[in-house]
RNA sequence: GGCGCAUUCGUCUAGGGGUUUAGGACACCUCCCUCUCAAGGAGGAGAUCACCGGUUCGAAUCCGGUAUGCGCUACCA
């Protein structure tokens, strides 16, 4: 298996990259890496219908912010029409296809007579045996026709997959496919098979949805006179509900995460373990390890569901991974647009980065760092005056803590942590209360939350101007109480 | 309806005949640390391994059936 692996991630620009997609890249390129092989990128974009402008693009990028470079392509199929006629015009000739001029109305009732009649719905190969005259006539209707597959009758198509094991079909279960839709494009089916030819891919790691079309991709493979590749059917990825992941599940696409500040390398190690595992217990596997650690030996064959909380929590260990700086970087973008417009802006980088070490540690997402920092940056806090009074506390103690505390902070001269605490601490014993009761007060006056950094860092990042106009503040609601 | 596949804590999973009183992770609960939060540490709760039958001295692990779920069954991919 290390001779030349090439593998392809083909998706179709219908829509934008659902996460389900995005893994199905993953496994192709950490294979492709383990191996030393290539990974190629073809748009499949057959469908005109369909097709969402844009969506090539947003894919690519998808890729791009994962970290999953690619060898080869992106291909696009709109642009290689010859390759798949001339195999079609080859199968007719070779009698495994044929022209088939029904429309789509009389498919349509056909399938409704099917159903009702539980018979198992498929094209009825009305089609398959026209004799000449027949199709002279509906040529000279105008008709445009489609070209079918002329599905052995008989037999078993069998295959190994590198996941499932054997599987085998029974032929007669296989309906006459279409290969060339009328408007000239190729179906799916004719041109995975033809390109992943042509490109010489060596393995099709593709989801599990693709498992019964399997047959049929086996079929034209001998039809074709081509040599399959191997086939590696991936596990589906599902909702909380345990259905196909959809919009009702809330994000389905990569760019909704990337935007929601994921980290790409925890998207990755997340995603890697939707259907694929180490061992027994290792969890946090950066980019390299996966690559080095990789196997298709050991992808699960049950569908997975996609588990946020365990997200949220590796993007968190992912995040404080990162060097202060670098989580300082890519949190700007996310303070600029995540704080509120009264603030002005730009943004001082070196206020921020006073501020990061004590948001890190505390962050789960890049989104949140706005919130959590929040109070950081706007001039009047905006909290329920109650909250100044803590537990075991009354309306005059905290006064009178606030009152005592802003004349001694007033008085330091030096305004970092340590200097804080070597002052504050005695202060609370003097005035007979305990560390927390005194801490509180201060921390929801200076902070506006009773859930904050360590009070000594924030006050010293805040700078005593402002710690004492917020305690100057909260005197003044408190008597307003 | 037909065909294919799957089924271990709520979720992701380990484990593939005896080493299992079924292990880890997320989430949850308790405690410790501690100025709050977060992180970290220590515990706890949580799975009759879908069900039924068989093979075997012994089955979560092998076999068969049933149930449930999922996928495919398009001139969509």
């Amino acid at each position: 298996m290390n001779k030349s692996v090439r593998v392809r991630f083909a998706p179709s620009p219908t829509g934008y990259p659902h996460v389900g997609n995005i893994r199905t890249a993953l496994f192709n390129w950490l294979f492709a890496r383990h191996y030393g092989g290539s990974f190629i990128v073809r748009i499949e974009d057959t469908d005109v219908a369909r097709k969402v402008k844009g969506a090539v693009e947003v894919i690519l990028d998808s890729l791009c912010w994962l970290g999953l470079d690619w060898d080869e392509g992106p291909y696009f199929q709109s642009q290689r029409l010859e390759l798949y006629r001339e195999a079609a015009k080859r199968l007719i000739s070779q009698g495994d296809a044929y022209y088939c001029y029904c429309s789509p109305q009389r498919l349509e009732e056909m399938r409704a007579e099917q159903v009702r009649r539980k018979q198992p719905p498929g094209y009825d190969r009305h089609c398959r045996n026209l004799s000449q005259k027949e199709r002279a006539e509906k040529e000279a209707e105008g008709i445009t026709p489609v070209v079918r597959f002329q599905t052995p009758l008989s037999g078993q198509t069998k295959f190994s997959d590198l996941i499932w094991g054997e599987v085998v079909f029974e032929n007669d279960t296989i309906d006459d496919f279409v290969l060339l839709k009328s408007d000239g494009y190729p179906t799916y089916h004719l041109a995975s098979v033809v390109d992943d030819h042509l490109m010489e891919i060596t393995h099709v790691l593709r989801a599990e949805e693709w498992l019964s079309s399997t047959p049929r991709h086996r079929l034209l493979y001998q039809a074709l006179g081509f040599e399959p590749p191997q086939f590696a059917h991936l596990p589906m990825i599902l909702g909380a509900d345990r259905a196909k992941l959809s919009k009702r599940h809330g994000a389905v696409s990569i760019t909704e995460y990337r935007e929601q500040g994921y980290l790409p390398e925890a998207m990755v190690n997340f995603l890697a373990l939707l259907g694929w595992s180490l061992d027994d217990k290792t969890e946090i596997l950066p980019e390299q390890e996966l690559i080095n650690s990789f196997s298709l030996e050991r992808v699960s064959r049950t569908a997975a569901v996609f588990n946020r909380d365990k997200l949220n929590w590796m993007n968190g260990v992912y995040i404080r991974r990162l060097s202060v700086e670098d989580f300082t970087q890519r949190a700007l973008p996310f303070l600029d647009s995540g704080l509120p417009p009264e603030v002005k802006r730009p943004l001082s980088i070196e206020y921020i980065r006073q501020i990061m070490p004590l948001i890190q540690e505390r962050a789960r997402t890049l989104a949140e760092v706005a919130e959590l920092a929040q109070f950081f940056f706007v001039d009047k806090l905006d909290y329920a005056p109650s909250l100044l009074i803590g537990k075991s506390m009354s309306q005059e103690l905290a006064t009178q803590a606030l009152e005592t505390a802003k004349q001694r902070l007033g008085r330091l001269e030096v305004f970092d942590a340590e200097s804080l605490e070597a002052m504050l601490r005695p202060l609370a014993v003097e005035l007979g209360l305990k560390t927390g009761q005194l801490f509180g007060v201060l921390r929801v006056a200076v902070t506006g939350r009773t859930a904050a950094p360590p009070l000594f860092q924030t006050m010293s990042v805040l700078g005593k101007e402002q710690c004492l106009k917020r305690i100057e503040t909260a005197l003044d609601r408190l008597h307003r109480l």
